[in-house]
DNA sequence: GTAGGGTTAG
């Protein structure tokens, strides 16, 4: 009998901490995790006593998880009066099969609702390390991050670091750790748990590192994303062509062109050739950019992609199409979407939904329709997304007849009508008046299963604003919170625009402290409403101090604020100051467009100045 | 250990 074999044995009596058990004149507090007795003569006594004694030994225990005898197993640790949790600890402790140990850490848990501690939970995940057992390593770790709510992630740490096993693989704990935050949707805990790696010094890969950073791309966390590529890179984590493009699209999605093109380049200069994904990511970048030649550089990037002998893909083109169908140019996504079929490429669904929304937004719903009957005789099947942009072109086109058909057309062919279509159905409805009819489709969501949601009330609130029935719209907005449903900026938006309209300017902007009040931070719509609210009351002062108020909420005046104010100032005629605020826009970069000269230019001709062919403006009246 | 990146609707 060896020291091991010893230390199972006094784990297996389980005696409650603080007592001691007597074995040949010897004292052994039981919870020692390193409790070996030593042996020589007169101690082998001992031992069988306590071999021979009802508990449960190792091998028998080992045999009856093995074999899955769990009702016997249950009534030998009764009868054995063993503490199960101790009874892991031992299984840990006397290099058990971590298999075993693992099934029977779950049969404990779920069978006899024990909820071990983190010490037996990283003992466990230690001891499948050690085994090379990753993959079902893996899954338990995933578990217990999925059940575990309430350990923070500094004593999971603590746990690992202090449970024995190599430091190796702690590493590779704290890997599948991040790797199953990531997977879990836990971005904020993975993200923290990588964060403490670096202080313990725990190596981690791209296994976890590229799910997390994935993460923290869709939340829109780009600071959080940036300090993880540079922390990887500090780290000398090996970071590979996927790292780069998740880091790339990160921050393409954030409007961050600039950054992502750095990211480029640190990639060039590791030796990882941007491969066709790269090039997506920053070609919608550029097309979503807002920029005025967007379109222009996005086909430049296709020009240096080719150039480069990396060929353009399906959603390469995708991409062209519908960046050209937002840039209202749907003759220009045609000849990408005839490119693309010349390159040997099938449209997709993507493809073809693109298209005929692009076509269904410039009015061309005849054309949407045609496409959608040759989008399905070559054997694509639309899906709710095609239905949809085809309602919302039929609503946008007086076609209610036609919207209203499609719903039943929908189910028809076998697919569920979503909260974005029934949307697009109240929308249409409030846009054009059908306010009565626009309730109605909101009454019938419910049965159709679909819930209401804030959009589903901004546009009836909205249809209601346009009608002047605040009141309804006020008992409305009320009635949001008793449906859960919590208004968001757009729904102060429209009740301060509904106000303002309403010259009651005053009260708007009591709603606006009352946004502020519950936690939701104004947008430029809001305060550019509010200032537009007071320059129609004529109160340029008011209309300023909200301009103040803006910038110490950190935005900056765009081109809708100096739009406002400069027709604010010019309706009262005062157009030197509406002069000086043009020149300050000037000054900060920002440019005039078509409505800053269609304001000042209205003022003119209403003073009796003409203006030439040039949009200079000549008096002709004095 | 074997994971992870790019496109469409209000």
């Amino acid at each position: 009998m060896n020291s091991i074999a010893l230390n199972s044995l006094a784990r297996l009596m389980c005696f409650p901490p603080g007592k001691f058990v007597r074995v040949n004149s010897f004292l052994c507090p039981p919870s020692t995790r390193k409790l070996s007795l030593p042996i020589f003569p007169g101690n082998e006594h001992a031992i069988r006593s306590l071999c021979s004694s009802p508990s449960l030994d190792i091998p028998t225990l080992t045999e009856l998880v093995s074999n899955q005898h769990y009702s016997e197993l249950k009534a030998r640790l009764r009868a054995s009066r063993s503490n199960p949790a101790a009874v892991l600890r031992q299984m840990l402790d006397s290099g058990s099969d971590p298999e075993l140990t693992l099934r029977y850490f779950k049969w404990s848990r779920d069978e006899l609702k024990l909820s071990h501690t983190l010490e037996l939970t990283f003992g466990l995940s230690h001891s499948l390390a050690s085994a090379k057992k990753y993959s079902k390593m893996r899954s338990f770790l995933d578990e217990f991050v999925r059940v575990s709510d309430g350990n923070t992630v500094s004593s999971i740490f603590h746990s690992i670091s202090n449970c024995g096993g190599g430091f190796c693989n702690g590493s590779i704990i704290v890997d599948m750790l991040v790797w199953a935050y990531a997977k879990n949707g836990k971005t904020q805990l993975g993200f923290e748990a990588f964060k403490r790696a670096g202080d313990y010094g725990y190596k981690l890969s791209i296994i976890s590192c590229n799910p997390l950073m994935s993460n923290l791309a869709k939340d829109g966390a780009v600071g959080d994303l940036e300090f993880v590529y540079k922390e990887m890179i500090r780290r000398r984590i090996k970071i590979n062509v996927v790292s780069f493009n998740t880091v790339i699209s990160g921050l393409c999605q954030a409007r961050k062109l600039n950054k992502a093109c750095d990211v480029v380049d640190d990639m060039k200069a590791c030796g990882v050739s941007p491969n066709v994904v790269t090039y997506n990511a920053l070609i919608d970048g550029h097309c979503k950019s807002g920029g005025l030649s967007r379109m222009y550089k996005a086909d430049a990037i296709l020009k240096e992609m080719v150039d480069s002998k990396i060929c353009p893909n399906e959603i390469t083109y995708n991409i062209l199409i519908d960046g050209y169908c937002k840039d209202e140019n749907v003759a220009a996504a045609n000849k990408v979407f005839e490119e693309m079929q010349r390159q040997g490429l099938k449209p997709t669904l993507v493809t073809y939904n693109s298209l005929i929304n692009g076509l269904c937004n410039s009015g061309e719903i005849s054309k949407a329709v045609s496409l959608q009957d040759q989008m399905s005789s070559s054997g694509l099947k639309p899906n709710i997304i095609t239905y949809n942009v085809l309602i919302h072109g039929f609503g946008k086109n007086d076609m209610f007849k036609e919207a209203r058909e499609m719903l039943d057309v929908i189910e028809k062919e076998g697919l569920v009508p979503n909260v974005i279509t029934f949307n697009i159905l109240v929308d249409a409805c409030c846009n054009s008046g059908k306010i009565e009819e626009a309730f109605l489709i909101h009454a019938s969501m419910a049965s159709k299963g679909v819930l209401p949601d804030v959009s589903t009330y901004n546009s009836l609130i909205t249809g209601l604003c346009r009608e002047g029935k605040l009141d309804k719209a006020e008992k409305l907005f009320e009635e949001m919170k008793d449906n859960s449903l919590k208004p968001n900026v757009v729904t102060y938006n429209i009740l301060i625009g509904s106000l303002c309209k309403k010259r009651e300017s005053r009260k708007a902007r009591r709603l606006l402290d009352r946004m502020v009040k519950i936690g939701l931070s104004p947008n430029h719509v809001t305060f550019d409403t509010l200032m537009d609210g007071y320059c129609l009351e004529g109160n340029l002062r008011a209309a300023l101090k909200v301009r103040e108020l803006m910038q110490k909420e950190g935005l900056r005046a765009n081109i809708a604020t100096f739009n406002v104010l400069i027709k604010g100032f010019c309706k009262q005629g005062k157009m030197e100051d509406a002069n000086s605020l043009l020149n300050e826009m000037l000054q900060r970069g920002v440019v005039p467009n078509r409505t800053t000269y269609d304001i000042i230019r209205e003022e003119m001709v209403e003073k009796g100045f003409v203006p030439d062919i040039d949009g200079h403006m000549y008096n002709v009246s004095g």
